[in-house]
DNA sequence: ACAAAAGTGTTCCTTCTACACCCATGA
DNA sequence: TCATGGGTGTAGAAGGAACACTTTTGT
C-alpha cells in the first residue's frame, strides 16, 4: 500500500468519570470554552500530544481541564470513536474512557472548560456535543456489568464506608432496589471484596454500621448479578 | 489549547482471527511483504483511509490481505494500542478487532500478504511483529470470557453442527475439558441457544449425534462459566 | 415506646456437579 | 460383542430469594 491511500488524524482522548451522588448516577461534564460547541457541555478531554501514551494523556487532559490528579484514579479503556463526522473540525478518532470516582468537591476548571462539575447522567443525555452522548452511554453500560463481575463498586464509595453505602451504589447504577440483607450477606462472605475496620458510623437514625475498606480482590467470584429485587425501580 | 500542542498520526487497525482447528485455537497470521518487519509473522491489517470510519476500514484489509470478505462476519473492537513506539514508522495508534470464524479453507494471500494462513496461537504467541503478540493475547482473553456469556461459540461452527462440536470449541478455547453429559444438558436446556434441525450426524465411530443450528440470543443466561471440570487439562 | 437502619437465621428453590446408567452405531 | 461417543436420571452440594426476627441507636 502507498503512502497517499491512506491519511493522517489527530487522535483525541475523552473520559467518561462517573460517581454516585445526591441518589443518582452523575457525570463529570464541563462546558466547553472554545469552539466547536463553545458553551456547551461535554466531557473533559483533548489531542493526544506527539509522543503520549493514550491513557496518560488522558490523565492530563483530566488535570487540566478539571485539576483531577488521575495518577492514582483507575482509568480503563472503553473503545474508539472513528465516524469520519464527529468533529467538524476534520478527521479526529477518539478514544475514551472509563473512570469511577467517589463524590468529593470538584477543584475549578481549566484549559478548555469553562466550568466542570457534576451532572446527573438522566439529565445531560441528548445534550453534549460531538458523539459524547453515545460515549456516556457506552460508560454507563459498561459500568453496570462490571459492577457485578468486579470489585469497581467500592471505588465510588470513600476510604471507608458501610455495607449500607455500597448497596446504595449498586441500586442508583443499576437503578433498582436490592435487599438489604441478603446483600449483606453476599458482599462480606466474599473473600477479598471488603475488610471490616473495626470502626463503626453512627447515623442520624438508625443503628450504628460497621465500616469497611476495599479487601485485595478485583474480580468477584461467584459475581453479584443483576436481576430485580422485585417490580420496584428506584427514584 | 493551541494547534502546536497536539499532533497528526496515523490509524492502522488490526486484526484477530480466531478459529478451532485440528484441536487447537489457531489465528489468522500473515506473511509481511513489505518493510518493516518484511517477511515476518503479524495480524492482517492496514491503514484508515481518509473517510473511512474504523470498522469498515478493518473489513476492507481484511478483505484485501486475505480475500475473506468480512461483510457478514461479526467483528469486535477489542481497544486501541498507542505506545509511541509500536510501529518503527512513526507515529501510529492501532485499533485492534476480534473476530471468531469456523474452520474453513483460506483464500489466497493479497496486497501487503506475501502468505496468510491459520497458525496456532501457542505456536506464534511471541513471534509476531509490532506488538502484535499482545494484542493477540487480548483477543484469546476476550474470547475465553466471551464464551461463558455470549452464544459466539456456535460461530466458531460451521452452519448446522453436533453438541459435541460445540462443547469441543469450548474445550479448546478454555483449555480444558468438559463434561458431556452435563454440557449436552446446559446447551440444550438454554432458550435460544441451539435449535435441534431433525437431523443427525453419523461419526466414524460411535452413536449419531442430533444436529443443530445457532438460536437467536446472543447472551446466555445463565451464563456457562468456566472451571475445571475435574484436575485434567486438554492436549 | 417508637422509628429506622443493621444484621442473623431459616426455609424454599434453582442450579451446578459428579457419576451411574442406557442408547445407537461400526468394526 | 466390544469400543466409542451420545444422551438421560438422579442424588448431593452450593448458592440465590424471600422473609421472620433480633439488635442498636436517636428522639
Amino acid at each position: 500500500m502507498s503512502d497517499r491511500e491512506h491519511s493522517y488524524l489527530r487522535l483525541a482522548v475523552d473520559l467518561a468519570i462517573l460517581t454516585v451522588r445526591d441518589d443518582a448516577l452523575q457525570a463529570l461534564v464541563i462546558t466547553r470554552g472554545n469552539e466547536p460547541f463553545r458553551g456547551r457541555p461535554a466531557l473533559p478531554g483533548g489531542f493526544l500530544r506527539g509522543d503520549e501514551d493514550i491513557e496518560p494523556a488522558a490523565v492530563r487532559e483530566l488535570r487540566e481541564e478539571t485539576a483531577i490528579d488521575a495518577a492514582g484514579l483507575h482509568l480503563e479503556q472503553l473503545r474508539a470513536y472513528g465516524d469520519p463526522d464527529r468533529d467538524p473540525r476534520g478527521r479526529v478518532v477518539s478514544v475514551a474512557f472509563l473512570a469511577i470516582w467517589p463524590d468529593m468537591p470538584l477543584p475549578t476548571a481549566g484549559s478548555d472548560a469553562r466550568t466542570a462539575g457534576w451532572q446527573p447522567v438522566d439529565k445531560v443525555r441528548g445534550t453534549l456535543a460531538f458523539d459524547h452522548d453515545r460515549i456516556l452511554d457506552d460508560a454507563v453500560e459498561h459500568a453496570r456489568s462490571q459492577l457485578e463481575y468486579t470489585t469497581l463498586a467500592t471505588t465510588f464509595c470513600g476510604p471507608a464506608f458501610t455495607i449500607g453505602d455500597l448497596r446504595h451504589v449498586y441500586e442508583v447504577v443499576w437503578g433498582h432496589r436490592l435487599d438489604p440483607r441478603n446483600f449483606n450477606r453476599k458482599v462480606t462472605g466474599t473473600p477479598g471484596f471488603v475488610e471490616p475496620t473495626g470502626e463503626r458510623r453512627v447515623p442520624e437514625v438508625g443503628r450504628p454500621a460497621a465500616l469497611y475498606v476495599a479487601g485485595p480482590a478485583t474480580t468477584l467470584n461467584p459475581p453479584i448479578l443483576r436481576g430485580l429485587a422485585d417490580g420496584e425501580e428506584i427514584r
